[in-house]
DNA sequence: ATCTATGCAAAGCTTTTGCAATCGT
DNA sequence: ACGATTGCAAAAGCTTTGCATAGAT
């Protein structure tokens, strides 16, 4: 199974990560190929986007955003949470107690906390009994 | 209190807020687009969106959807939170001690979970700063 | 009658992708 | 040399918007 294919240490690559490191701002892809460019003034924003999802896939770096590009609504009015299965990208319901965020330090920060979106992230129970029968059925792995 | 601003009691709207209720599928937009449809195929996208809109506003539904349609990215690797500011939209990192999500319904329910993505909504402190300005500034309404 | 809401289509934005040329290994 | 990666530009996909008309109050 997980054999990532080869990855070349390129310049655009290292860059990418160098002058994301750098940075505390959480920038958006746009923000950070304006960055790069002032080292690298020919890079393009679709190089900034493969690359920035290599190294996601890489756990290099974090994607900030949740749910995809496309947005889901929920007409349950009732304070509740979700779980997302990063396999087929369903979103159920769960109820929890709701979460206790120690938020004293943000206080002291001057921030005022208005609340906070949680979203659990799983297998859900379909996609793992599909990716058991898979592995049923082909016990010998080449 | 608050009568919400004057809104219209539309078919459509209520059509799409009765069609949302029914399911507890989380549907994109698209997607409740076709179920409306079978009520009245007329409808068209951009009024499912504005509908969605101005339900989630009045707080009817809930978008599933953190952080806008524009990823952000991060490269600090070290494992932490983040706080969105409603206000300006900046994301600064949290260093919370890890929550612990009681799962064991998730489990029983046949869940793997994986973990969980958290984000701390709240105003800056930079925003509340503007805000308080702004309320001083003009203490007369208009 | 007034002014919001709708349908339709075009425009807008972010993100992805095809392709020939490059560059890392 | 092989093939992953790049730049460029076009395409795609989701969401928003302009405009004339319909509809709610």
């Amino acid at each position: 199974m997980s054999h990532h294919k080869q990855q070349r240490n390129t310049r655009q690559r290292r860059i990418v990560l160098e002058e994301l490191r750098k940075v505390t701002s959480h920038p958006t892809a746009a923000e950070l190929h304006e960055l790069v460019r002032h080292r690298l003034p020919k890079i393009s924003l679709g190089t900034i986007y493969r690359n920035l999802d290599v190294l996601s896939r890489a756990g290099e770096v974090t994607k900030l955003q949740w749910g995809g590009s496309e947005a889901r609504f929920d007409g349950d009015p009732s304070r509740h949470y979700h779980v997302r299965c990063v396999s087929c990208g369903n979103v159920d319901d769960v109820h929890l107690p709701e979460i206790a965020i120690a938020s004293e330090q943000l206080l002291e920060d001057g921030y005022d906390v208005l609340g906070h979106h949680l979203e659990i992230v799983a297998v859900c129970p379909k996609c793992k009994k599909e990716e058991a029968e898979r592995n049923t059925a082909t016990p010998s792995g080449d």
